[in-house]
DNA sequence: TTAGGGTTAG
């Protein structure tokens, strides 16, 4: 047996090679391969110094073993070396090992050049290093070649393709979101026999899910006869992507009474699904498995449930959590920050910027800046934006397009259109999110013109096109400003012109638009002619609408549909009783109450508060409104005990900005 | 007696 026997580990190996005073070529290759076991690509080429030091020459199972260490190093000097002492020798010019490790080790360091002059010279590639050239152009960010490169691989005789080349070639379709060639794919693995393969089948799976092929991907999750763990979350992952999180959570639990044992991946999906589904209940439990799994102060999880509890309106567990990350980092952050924000917190968001700056170990970027200055814009002090617009400047952040689009937003929600434009001007590249920023700033200024002078231009004079997001502003603006004639003509733009089609938040703005100037027959002609069914959304505007113009009896209709839709939104609740409210009809207005009482919504509740703070936020920042913002925003502070306790009449005023603050201003 | 390519959930 001699030196030959498997070593448990390279220590082993070291060691007695070490003793050893003479050593043979095969010796040498056993120790470099029991290293490269062992993933210590340092000690790999070490030892191969050591080797040719030592005056022994390198074999064709010596080089593959070197060649793997410098790939893994991306020591692409140390490998070109190495392909010099190849090229010197003529034994190796055909060995296909050797072959694809250098193609590996050059892909590896990003050399496609080279990697395909090593193929070229190939007399006759076999699937492996047809395969490491397929890898090769997935990983250095060339997809389409890698597709390009298989098909001339399926012309070529003698080789077929295996698993590994099908899970590469699966990746680059994921990478393309190129759901038609996966699908190709996924009927050749049924054809070839590998319709068992697990790993092959989440691959396709993952790839669906990434490609906007839902059907496709719950079908073949359906399918399935074994599924692992990676399958499960993979599912759990594309239903909340695709806005199912109810459904998403229904498939976790079905994982669990599978005996599947989730992993920390599955419980970021979870998580996910949780916050999207504003359900706290699950969440928490959620949050005891990572506990019980020993993951929860991993920062990933943290970072998840950070959102989690933001999401279900539970800012201060998110707080408890966050402050318990040992290692916290800018997605934290972001989380924390943006999710004080969205609880109508923004105070408290700067606050802990604040904290985070002084703390000196974490350096914002561009997405925490751009969450920053959303808070900022919550707030609507002027001359806090203009503080963190100098901020900007001098970290540099000035030329990204998000943080110039944030900066227009911020300055027109501080009610400075003239800085809102004049910042606008000094971007140099608009994208289309910088010039909806504009549009929407004159927008909520009631500037339903300049918005429109705004959307021509950017039409006219730029590059850019307007997208869904441009159109909704655009439609709103049209909507605040009683443009109804632009506001139609616009729509007919986007869906004609634009070949956009247009989503429920669309309608709903329509709707809106028709509503606010009494077209209430055409805003419900526009409801059942539309090709979506109504969401809770437009039926709400409308049943706004009907308010508006105290149309009772068709506010009862809609009502109803409402109910059935949504049955714990409050504020819907609220809107109804509002209209008996002011017809005198209180026993409507008790029974509707009562309603509210008996089915317990808290949810809803909470959200609308969520919303009147915003609101209230908004108005106290507009400087027209109000010059006494400041001594208001003191009272403000002490806003959600008042609030609380009188939530039915703040949402009975919810859409009268003055009497809300008015009526908080008096209580305090 | 020893050697080469791979992926997937977040």
């Amino acid at each position: 047996m001699g030196f030959y026997r498997k070593f448990s580990s390279s220590v082993d190996a070291r060691q007695v090679f070490g003793e050893m005073t003479k050593r043979s070529l095969y010796q040498w290759n056993t120790l470099l391969k029991s290293l490269s076991r062992d993933k210590l690509w340092e000690d790999v080429l070490c030892h191969f110094s050591q080797m040719f030091r030592d005056e022994e020459k390198p074999d064709n199972f010596t080089l593959p073993v070197a060649l793997k260490a410098c790939a893994e190093l991306r020591e692409v000097k140390y490998g070109e070396m190495i392909h010099g002492f190849v090229q010197k020798d003529a034994t190796f010019g055909s060995d296909l090992y050797v072959g694809s490790s250098l193609i590996d080790m050059y892909a590896k360091c990003g050399k496609m050049a080279e990697a395909l002059r090593v193929f070229d010279e190939l007399e006759k590639p076999d699937i492996v290093t047809w395969s490491s050239m397929v890898s090769g152009f997935e990983k250095n960010g060339f997809p389409s070649d890698a597709l390009e490169f298989f098909r001339r691989m399926a012309m070529a005789p003698d080789v077929t393709p295996d698993r590994v080349t099908l899970i590469t070639l699966v990746s680059a379709c994921t990478k393309l979101s190129n759901s038609r060639t996966g699908r190709c794919v996924h009927g050749f693995v049924m054809r070839r026999g590998f319709e068992k393969d697990l790993s092959l089948l989440n691959s396709l799976l993952n790839c669906y899910a990434k490609s906007r092929a839902f059907k496709e991907a719950v079908n073949l999750f359906k399918m399935m006869a074994e599924r692992d763990v990676i399958s499960w979350s993979t599912v759990i992952a594309c239903y909340v992507q695709n806005g199912a999180a109810t459904v998403a959570l229904r498939v976790f639990n079905e994982m669990m009474d599978n005996g599947t044992e989730p992993n920390v991946a599955t419980i970021l999906c979870v998580l996910q699904a949780c916050a999207a589904a504003h359900d706290l209940e699950q969440g928490c439990k959620t949050h005891e498995l990572a506990i019980r799994k020993g993951v929860e102060t991993q920062v990933k999880v943290s970072t998840a449930l950070v959102d989690m509890y933001m999401k279900c309106f539970s800012p201060e567990e998110a707080y408890a959590v966050f402050s318990r990350i040992p290692k916290k980092d800018v997605v934290c952050w972001v989380a924390l920050i943006s999710g004080f924000t969205s609880n109508g917190m923004a105070e408290r968001s700067i606050e802990e910027f604040s904290k985070m700056m002084l703390e000196n170990n974490t350096r914002p970027d561009a997405i925490l800046m751009v969450k920053v200055l959303g808070s900022c814009s919550e707030l609507g002090f002027l001359e806090q934006a203009e503080c963190f617009h100098s901020y900007v400047i001098k970290f540099g952040f000035d030329s990204n397009q998000f943080i110039g689009a944030s900066l227009v937003e911020l300055y027109s929600r501080c009610g400075s259109l003239s800085h809102a434009s004049k910042v606008f001007n000094e971007i140099s590249l608009k994208d289309t999110v910088v010039w909806t920023s504009l549009i929407t700033g004159y927008g909520i200024h009631g500037k339903g013109a300049k918005a429109l002078e705004t959307f021509d231009h950017m039409v006219k004079s730029s590059e850019v096109k307007p997208n869904e997001v441009t159109f909704l502003s655009i439609l709103s603006a049209c909507s605040h400003s009683g443009l109804i004639h632009d506001g139609l003509r616009i729509f007919e733009l986007m869906v004609s012109d634009y070949r956009l089609v247009p989503n429920p938040e669309h309608y709903a703005v329509l709707v809106d638009l028709l509503g606010r100037v009494g077209e209430l027959d055409t805003a419900i002609e526009i409801t059942r002619r539309m090709p979506i069914s109504p969401t809770p959304q437009i039926l709400g505007t409308l049943l706004g609408a009907c308010r508006i113009h105290q149309n009772g009896e068709m506010a009862e209709t809609v009502a109803k549909k409402l109910f059935e839709l949504e049955s714990n939104h409050a504020g819907y609740y609220m809107l109804m009783s509002n209209m008996y409210g002011v017809k005198g009809e209180w026993e409507n207005v008790e029974k509707l109450r009562n309603s509210v009482k008996n089915r317990g919504i808290k949810k809803g509740l909470a959200e609308s508060l969520i919303e009147i703070r915003r609101k209230v936020h908004r108005f106290v920042a507009d400087d027209n409104l109000h010059p006494e913002k400041e001594k208001i925003y003191r009272l403000l502070k002490q806003l959600g005990l008042h609030m609380k306790e009188d939530l039915e009449k703040s949402v009975y005023f919810e859409s009268e900005g003055v009497s809300l603050c008015d009526s908080v201003y008096a209580e305090a």
